[in-house]
DNA sequence: TAAAAAATGAGACAAGCGTTCCATCTGCAG
DNA sequence: CTGCAGATGGAACGCTTGTCTCATTTTTTA
């Protein structure tokens, strides 16, 4: 007699994630009642944590013995065994939020290979999203709106490390048919593009320190022109900002030296695409 | 005698954070043992939702029945009965992230101003950041890190949606004196572009459905001239993948039409970086 | 359809549980 | 030092637990 199956408890699913695999993929050749416990577990993963054989069983509608032939039968030795698998869980996706994100940067910092490195990019971008969540200034973001749905032309002004943020709002408001002009550094031809643009414009710069000088210095020009600009910056003190009729502080986390641009990227997306859908709304306003 | 105080169960703490904060107040008043107690229930509170009444007791250093006092201190009326504010924790706080999200996604779908716009665009860069932290392949990572660290230039390929990432991955990589060529569809003068590439270099290319066909007709010829390809898409059914040595599967959360590019700017920066790393210590290597 | 095998239900049982009780210890006031 | 009240340790108790066993039902096979 002594203890069944000693030999294979190689089998045995340790983690929640493998154990959740097998149950699908057995679930067909599994006799009813098991298969009725199988479903009760994916379904209430916390109840079995928590519960016990009596209770578990009778919420799914079986027997307890039932109950611990569904662990035997996935190499268990007993319902026990299997009820630490789901109680593990609990444990490891207990950390909120703010402690995975934590432990996800520990791990980037302490430099633990590739992995550590994408690790940190996740985490970086994550703690931005979070900061800019909690902190957005609807009043300057409803101003910002009201201030590009009116513009004729909205110019995108960024340069370098910003440049992608504004190629995106340039290819979303193309989308969205409003008219827009990318001020490329390329061309050199930035300085005659600036001139055409009217107070009935508006523009969107973004630049985050150290500040490209073009971009300050465009900014300035234009501003000077008067033509209304909604700065993305990540400081109030950020020479941007002295220029801007609105501006905007995002504070975006860093890793190895490259800063995440997603909080940029989210703020940029939804300005663009809620400029999108004032202007349809004001569009039917007017004709009705 | 009878029961102990049944007319103060008002009192009793319900939730967690109503508990932590009794104890904390009340700590300084406490017996020494029970102050042992509050102490360990502070630090290890999943030790109190999932061990028993003996087991805590062994591993906070006192006796079960000092356990039982210290819930009664608190006004419950027993053991068993704080334990489940315990649990209800981890009940909770498991799902707290997620249903959050989902909150944010609610409020954004049911369109209730521009501020939910805003968060539909926080909560589709965190779901796309949260879905590739789980599914990223670490074989495919090192191994594109290991193609591309040893490429002579690393040609950038991108057009429409996938710009900003291309465009954000060549400031990277000049900024990290690693010679690139990022393949802009402007000028026209791809395909010369393309004929310069040899099978010592490589090529990162990124489309996402629709699949720009310049980007899938750039990239099919540069895999017949024998030039490795990393591919960053959206499908293994993609066009892109076909042509591709190693291939990245990115599930962007959408918004009102327009992707995230969260996910994808996290797994490019760390491809940047991470081959960054890779060439300075084979370099250390070669002259030691 | 009959026989064999598998699945199921229900009760029995020992182990371990939370709880209670009481003797002992500790710290303090008189 | 004595007396006392609160705090503590440890054993005992009743109950619930997970598990096992076995009779019964259902399914499969011949």
């Amino acid at each position: 007699m002594s203890l069944g199956g000693a030999t294979m408890d190689e089998r045995v699913p340790r983690d929640f994630e493998t154990l959740r695999a097998t149950i699908l993929e057995r679930r067909q050749n599994l006799p009813k009642r098991i298969a009725q416990i199988a479903a009760y577990a994916l379904d209430n993963p916390d109840d079995i944590a928590f519960g016990t054989a009596a209770s578990i069983a009778a919420s799914a509608g079986v027997q307890p013995s039932t109950l611990i032939r569904f662990a035997q039968q996935l190499g268990f030795d007993g319902f026990t065994s299997l009820q630490l698998v789901f109680r593990e869980r609990l444990r490891e996706r207990n950390s909120s939020y703010d402690e995975r994100l934590a432990a996800l940067r520990a791990k980037a910092e302490e430099g633990a290979g590739h992995r550590a490195i994408f690790d940190g990019f996740v985490a970086a971008a994550s703690t931005s999203l979070n900061d800019i969540s909690r902190t957005l200034n609807e009043d300057h973001f409803e101003d910002a709106i009201a201030l590009l749905a009116k513009a004729e032309t909205i110019y995108v002004l960024a340069k370098r490390r910003s440049y992608p943020v504004a190629s995106y709002i340039a290819y979303a408001l193309g989308k969205l048919k409003i008219r827009n002009q990318l001020i490329e550094s390329a061309a050199g031809l930035n300085a005659e593009m600036i001139g055409f643009a009217s107070p009935r414009d508006a523009v969107i710069a973004i630049s985050f320190s150290p500040y490209a000088p073009a971009t300050i210095e465009e900014a300035r020009v234009i501003s000077e022109q008067g033509v209304p600009i909604v700065a993305i910056t990540d400081s109030s003190f950020s020479p941007l900002a002295q220029f801007a009729r609105v501006w905007f502080e995002v504070a975006e986390a860093d890793f190895a030296g490259f800063r995440s641009l997603s909080a940029t990227m989210a703020l940029a997306m939804a300005l663009t695409v809620a400029v999108g859908e004032k202007r349809r709304d004001s569009g039917k306003k007017r004709k009705p």
